[in-house]
DNA sequence: AATGATTTTGAAATCGTTTTCAAAACGCAC
DNA sequence: GTGCGTTTTGAAAACGATTTCAAAATCATT
């Protein structure tokens, strides 16, 4: 590997203030950080000095000797997800609000790459590291939380291990929509979920099926499970869609999923919702100018991010402990046009 | 402030490894790092104590020393915008292939806020930041330039400075889409565009100007600015249908004025494409299922994003030149439903 | 076996901060 | 002016790595 030789940073440090100041760099440093008193003659000589040479501290020696580096590692599943960036966003907000910059990186579901990010976050230096797990790593995150690193699930959660959380209403929010769904008189409700071992598609699953056992019950060949992109949408739906008699409703556990199935059912010649009644777990901002416009659950994705994040840095910086119990935001149904069943 | 006492960071040090190992920190690191040969026992010996003491370099203490901290600075307008958090994946990905991680801050297109999170990720030992400048820190980017910062401009630009910089072609975008409501033989065509001082709607402006040089002529009447939200797409839209004759296509500069623009559509009962044709800048995946689905010119932001980390990193590992010229990526007029006109 | 050339090694300096710790300066009372 | 208690200060030791430099070990050659 070559050596390169362009850059150089910034290469006026403490030492020159100091000299500039005519004083030494603890001194300097007890201004930069208030640490401790300095006379006022000689605070202003060393602030009058930091201002003329321009000087800006070194965050990589200083969170060396400290431990505070001022930065937060997010490891979510997709940047271009905008469920996920609106989460990161939210982060992001009160991060910067205390100070901290967030590392972020994306890990398409793979837990090689979580695993690796957790690593290299936290030999970068991270505070702590909110993150969305994906399983599979369950033993490293044990590691972690036992070697003391500040971590936060956000959006789903390991079972077993008491990771700090922060989750949305999964279970409430599919039974709000499917309940919805019974209540306009739809009957046979298929659901077009992923197979992944992932929390928030059981969560919506055991919803499906609470509400439906409050009425018709569940029938087994209506569920749906495999992968999670929107061509797993289509192929799903078009498949349980062959069942007679038809299922006259579909509860999608996800946009992406969502989208194959409206392809699917546009395909097969289905109106949305005069002969399929149409809802969809997450509400993406367009959903209400499509036509028909989509029923939706509303996540508080912003709110979720914000409240991670301000749990996580009130533990980081002031000691306040971390609830043991998951916290749980409620989740809204956005009754649009897709899940109004005309009489005929 | 507190001193927070939770979490410490692995105790474990080199020193620890080479008291394992039987040998010195110095040749510790020099197999870590592969800097210099080390007998082959020796280096087992050291590797068996790494892996069993489950060591792991402290990147901070590195990039201290050797100015190499593997992180790159992110700076955008908007983390959840979908064009931007794609050129961020675009950006991500080849950052991680070579072992870099992504500290990303969004700016909300003030300049204030730009200016300190320069500040703050160069300050983090950032080796190099891409950003997309919304104008008003010429100064500080000027003064970075010199200073050997890394610096590379994605999407937009800084007029005047020699900035590298990703970028793609607005004027030949904008140009095609005007040229393509020409040749539909929509006559009067709208733009509604931002005011805001930035590259990107400036150029856009000037394709749509050339286009219409070739035909009609441009009617300053129908060449509407304002903010750039989704409201202001309303009002312009709202406003430029007043005039006598009305404009019969609608030429939107991004993305949120296109959606404006389609709710006043809307509003004053107008249908696309049968009353005005409509062409957006920047294609957004659910334009294709919207109906009408809309015409519009996409941009390449994930190779955008990958070319210039790409160009970046080549500067900064392997000492390769930056273009002098900005590199201008080509863009796609997608045709579809709301250009369309129909005769009658 | 002795010599010199070459590799391999470890002690110590360094990167730029913060933080001890003990000395210096100051304030006040007598 | 002396003495004593406080503040204010700077020298030096961290933090955890890499790198220089010279010594030690190895190898090749005779």
């Amino acid at each position: 590997m070559s050596q390169p030789s362009n850059p150089r940073r910034s290469p006026i440090t403490i030492r020159d203030v100091a000299r500039k100041a005519g004083t030494s760099p603890a001194t300097v440093s007890r201004v930069l950080t208030g640490s401790a008193n300095v006379r006022a003659e000689k605070r202003e000589a060393v602030l009058r000095a930091i201002e003329e040479l321009n000087y800006t501290p070194n965050l990589l020696a200083r969170g060396l000797k400290t431990q505070r580096t001022r930065i937060l590692g997010v490891i979510i599943n997709s940047i271009q997800d905008v469920f996920y960036s609106t989460v990161a966003k939210g982060i992001q907000d009160v991060a910067t609000e205390n100070g901290y910059l967030i590392l972020i990186a994306d890990t398409s579901d793979d837990p090689d790459r979580e695993r690796k990010m957790l690593q290299l976050m936290r030999d970068q230096g991270a505070e702590g590291i909110l993150f969305a797990p994906m399983g599979g790593n369950q033993d490293m995150v044990e590691e972690l939380l036992k070697d003391g690193v500040a971590l936060m699930a956000v959006d789903r959660t390991l079972a077993g291990l008491d990771l700090p959380a922060v989750l949305v209403d999964n279970r409430q929010g599919a039974k709000k929509a499917v309940r919805h769904l019974l209540a306009q008189g739809y009957q046979r409700i298929a659901l077009i979920n992923s197979h992944k071992p992932i929390t928030t598609y059981q969560e919506r699953e055991q919803g499906y099926r609470e509400a439906l056992e409050e009425g018709p019950g569940v029938d087994e060949r209506l569920v749906m499970r495999g992968g999670a992109h929107l061509r797993d949408g289509l192929t799903m739906t078009k498949q349980v869609m062959q069942q007679v008699p038809r299922p006259d409703a579909l509860f999608a556990a996800s946009g992406s999923l969502a989208l194959g199935a409206l392809a699917a059912l546009n395909d097969l010649g289905l109106k949305v919702p005069r002969d399929v009644g149409f809802v969809v777990f997450d509400d993406f901002e367009y959903f209400s100018i499509l036509s028909p416009t989509l029923t939706a659950v509303r996540q508080p994705a912003y709110e979720m991010g914000q409240t991670a994040a301000a749990l996580l840095l009130g533990y980081i910086l002031e000691d306040k402990p971390l609830p043991s119990a998951p916290t749980i935001l409620p989740v809204e149904l956005r009754v649009r046009e897709s899940s109004m069943m005309q009489r005929r």
